[in-house]
DNA sequence: TGTGCCCTGGTA
DNA sequence: TACCAGGGCACA
């Protein structure tokens, strides 16, 4: 599941091969009109240099010449694939950006559930987004009082990107588990002192990821991406996690057990016995 | 604030 | 063959 530093690894992969290039057709091979870009979205961004290419919580936000933005989310399986115009398309392709000088990109997501839209110039707007966890503006003190706003639990809580930006559902297990506070933890309950543990495991385990580790789907490793790592089917490494997926084995840090809950329709995995609420 | 939906490959 | 996974959005 791409989250926030896969993201941030796809979008410099799509620096490097596309800045300054210029878009020649971009195709549409999935019949998600809502998802992909409309016939006019496409037209208008052909004949485009792209002058720039930034990444804000899991969002790549890929700028034209013109002004205008294409928008891309990943979602859960996307991530990009690099090739030359004419070779064979890659297994799960769902748009395709050819540019005058034969560079392909393409949005590869085996369940379809990633977005591209197109911006037209000046009309570039963002959900609220929370502050990046790896600068500076990701305070305690924000934090804090975020989190004081929350009546629910912790977990889902950690899931709005209005509250930071780029936590998806394994991190947020994983963070919950380095800061040892339970996932069930009220969110208005959590003291500042935990808060600030929080603060950095989300950190920890932000830095701690391989971004290298996400592969595409198609079993393929991601375009420069190390050879060792991951194994090739896209599963993280067996050890990969602390707790995300480890249903029913033991606790890493304690003699617990990790148990899986069910919160707002997501998994929660957590040790009972070490994480507190 | 929680639930269901989108979407489809992989798994039981 | 049915079910599960998940990010983000609309809706209750």
């Amino acid at each position: 599941m791409p989250e926030l530093p896969e993201v941030e690894f796809a979008a410099t992969r799509l620096r490097e091969a596309v800045a300054g290039r210029v878009i020649a057709r971009i195709d549409v091979l999935h019949p998600s009109p809502r998802r992909h870009l409309p016939p006019a979205a496409r037209r208008a961004a052909a004949g485009q240099a792209i002058v720039r290419v930034e990444r804000r919580a899991k969002i790549q936000l890929i700028h034209l010449a013109d002004g205008a933005v294409l928008e891309v989310h990943f979602r859960m399986t996307g991530d990009w694939a690099f090739s030359r115009v004419g070779d064979p398309p890659p297994r799960f392709e769902r748009v395709r950006i050819e540019t005058t000088d034969g560079v392909c990109v393409s949005l590869v997501d085996s369940r379809a559930f990633g977005l591209m839209r197109r911006h037209a110039p000046g009309a570039l707007v963002l959900p609220p987004i929370g502050p990046e966890p790896l600068t500076d503006d990701f305070t305690v003190a924000a934090f804090h009082t975020a989190l004081a706003r929350r009546r629910g639990p912790i977990k889902p809580a950690l899931l709005d990107q209005k509250l930071v930006a780029g936590i998806g559902n394994i991190y947020a297990s994983e963070a919950l588990w380095e800061a040892r506070i339970s996932p069930s933890a009220p969110a208005h309950t959590v003291s500042r002192a935990r808060v600030e543990r929080l603060r950095d495991a989300i950190r920890l385990v932000l830095e701690r990821a391989p971004a290298a580790r996400y592969y595409a789907r198609d079993g393929a490793p991601a375009d420069g991406a190390p050879a060792d790592g991951a194994p090739a089917d896209g599963a993280p490494a067996d050890d990969a996690w602390r707790v995300y997926g480890r249903d029913g084995h033991g606790c890493h840090r304690c003699a617990g057990t990790v148990t899986r809950l069910a919160q707002a329709g997501r998994s929660t995995f957590y040790c009972g016995r070490c994480q507190r609420r």
